[in-house]
DNA sequence: GTGAAAGTTTGATGCAGATCAAGGTTTCAA
DNA sequence: TTGAAACCTTGATCTGCATCAAACTTTCAC
C-alpha cells in the first residue's frame, strides 16, 4: 500500500531535539537518517541487539518491553509520536536491554550513532538537549521505581490515571483514553491484566471512575486522589 | 577534629569525569566548588529540596533513598568515593526526588551548575563524558526495574553478590564485602531485613555461600549462578 | 459478514514476601 | 567500660497479588 512520502528534513526541524538547528545541521541529520516503515507487531530491536543509532517515531506506537524468563514481558515505555528511544544504550555502546515492538502500524526515522556525536561536537545547545532529555528520562524511571516498589496496585492505577497527560479536564472532571490495550497498560503498572481488571472493577464501584473500553472517566478528580487505596 | 587538607584540582583532575580536562579548566572548576564536610548521618539534600548543582563524594558514603508514605524508605543507590550524585536533577531544573544522607562521615565537593553549563559549552568531550554517564545511570536504572519486577527476592540477592565489582576473585570462589549494614543493602535489594536475612539463612543451608558479619563468601561461583531460585 | 484469534472479565486457589513480635548481638557515645 | 540504642535473626501469622481456569467480548483477516 502505497504511503504518503513525508519530508523528513520538515519533520525533523519540528522535533523539540532539533528544533533549533540550522538548515543544513538539519540536512546533515536526516542524511544520517533512515525512513522504517513497520506495520504492526514488529519487532524494530531484540534485547541483546548492537545499537547503531536511536529512532524517532514519527507516528504510530512503540512499546518497549523487557523479557521475562518463561514468555512473559514487563512493559519500560511506550513511545509515540515525536518521542525517541534508544539514545541511552546508543552512547553507552553497549547491547539493547528491551525488545522494542510497534503496537500499531508506524514510521519510524534511524537517526546514526556517528551524525548525533558529530552534532554534540558542532552544537553545544544540541549536546545540552540531549542531556535534559536523558535526565528526564532518569527522572521519569526514579518516578516508576518509585511506584514499583512503594506503592501499591491500586494506588499505582490512580497515578496513573490522574498524570496521563493526554487527558481532557473539565472542572473537577477528566477523561482519559488508555493509549493502549489494557494488558499493556497493566504491564507497565507491574499488574497482570486480571489484577488489573479487578482495580478498576474496584474504582468502578466505590464510584470513582466509569469504563466504557479504553474511554476512562473520572467525577471527581479529587475524591479519585483521595483515596486511599 | 581537624582534617588533612585536600588537593581539590589534584582530585578533580582524577575522576573519570574531568580527566581530560586541561589545567585551567579544572581551576575554573574548583573554583565552582564547595567543600561540604559531612558527618555520619547528616542529611545532605531533603525531597523537594531545589538544586544548584551536583556533589562528588571524595571519601565516605552516600545513601540516595526515596521516602516512603509512613516513615519507611528505599534505598535507590549507594554513593562511594569518586562517584557522583544529582546531575539529573541538576539539568532539570527539578526539585530532588530523594534524600541524600552521608552512611560514614564524608567529604563531598559540591560543584556549581553554572560551572558545569560552561564546560558543556567550551568543551564537546566533557559533553560527551556527562551524557555517558547520564546513560549509564539509566542503564543501570532499567536494571533495577527490571530486578525489581522480574525477579524474586533470592535472585536478587543472587544477582546481588554475583555483581558487586568490589568482590575480591580467586578461581570460581569469590569473597564479597557487603557494603554497608545489611538492612540498607536489604531495602536497595527491596526487601525487608528479615526477609533479607531468610533468604541469606536458606543460601547458608543450600551450602551456596558463608556468611560472616559483612563478609560473604561464594565457595562456588558457577553453583550460586545456576541456582534457580 | 464470519469465524478464529486476541483481549477482557470473573472466580477459586496459592504463595512470596510483608508484618508483627520477641530475643540476641553489635555499635558507639559517654 | 558499660549501658543504651541500633541492628540482626528467628518465628508466627497475614495479605496483596499471581496463577490457573473458564466464560465472554472485541478485533481483524479473509
Amino acid at each position: 500500500m502505497p504511503r504518503k512520502p513525508i519530508n523528513v528534513r520538515d519533520f525533523l526541524s519540528n522535533l523539540p531535539l532539533f528544533r533549533e538547528l540550522s538548515a543544513d545541521e538539519i540536512a546533515r541529520m536526516a542524511a544520517g537518517s533512515v525512513e522504517i516503515d513497520a506495520p504492526r507487531g514488529t519487532v524494530l530491536v531484540h534485547r541483546g541487539d548492537a545499537c547503531r543509532g536511536f529512532h524517532i517515531v514519527i507516528f504510530g506506537q512503540v512499546k518497549l518491553a523487557l523479557q521475562a524468563p518463561g514468555g512473559g514481558e514487563k512493559v519500560v515505555e511506550l513511545i509515540g509520536p515525536g518521542m525517541s528511544f534508544g539514545e541511552p544504550v546508543m552512547f553507552l555502546n553497549k547491547p539493547y536491554m528491551v525488545n522494542a515492538t510497534t503496537l500499531a502500524d508506524s514510521l519510524l526515522l534511524h537517526v546514526a550513532r556517528d551524525v548525533v556525536y558529530a552534532e554534540i561536537e558542532r552544537d553545544p545547545g544540541f549536546a545540552r538537549r540531549i542531556i535534559a532529555g536523558l535526565s528526564r528520562r532518569l527522572h521519569h524511571l526514579i518516578g516508576d521505581l518509585e511506584a514499583v516498589s512503594l506503592r501499591s496496585g491500586t494506588q499505582r492505577v490512580i497515578g496513573y490515571l490522574l498524570r496521563d497527560e493526554s487527558a481532557v479536564n473539565t472542572g473537577n472532571s477528566r477523561c482519559v483514553t488508555l493509549p493502549a490495550r489494557k494488558g499493556v497498560i497493566a504491564s507497565h503498572l507491574n499488574l497482570t491484566h486480571e489484577h488489573f481488571s479487578r482495580i478498576l472493577h474496584e474504582l468502578i464501584e466505590a464510584g470513582l471512575i466509569e469504563v466504557d473500553g479504553p474511554r476512562v472517566t473520572i467525577p471527581d478528580v479529587t475524591r479519585l486522589r483521595s483515596h486511599g487505596g
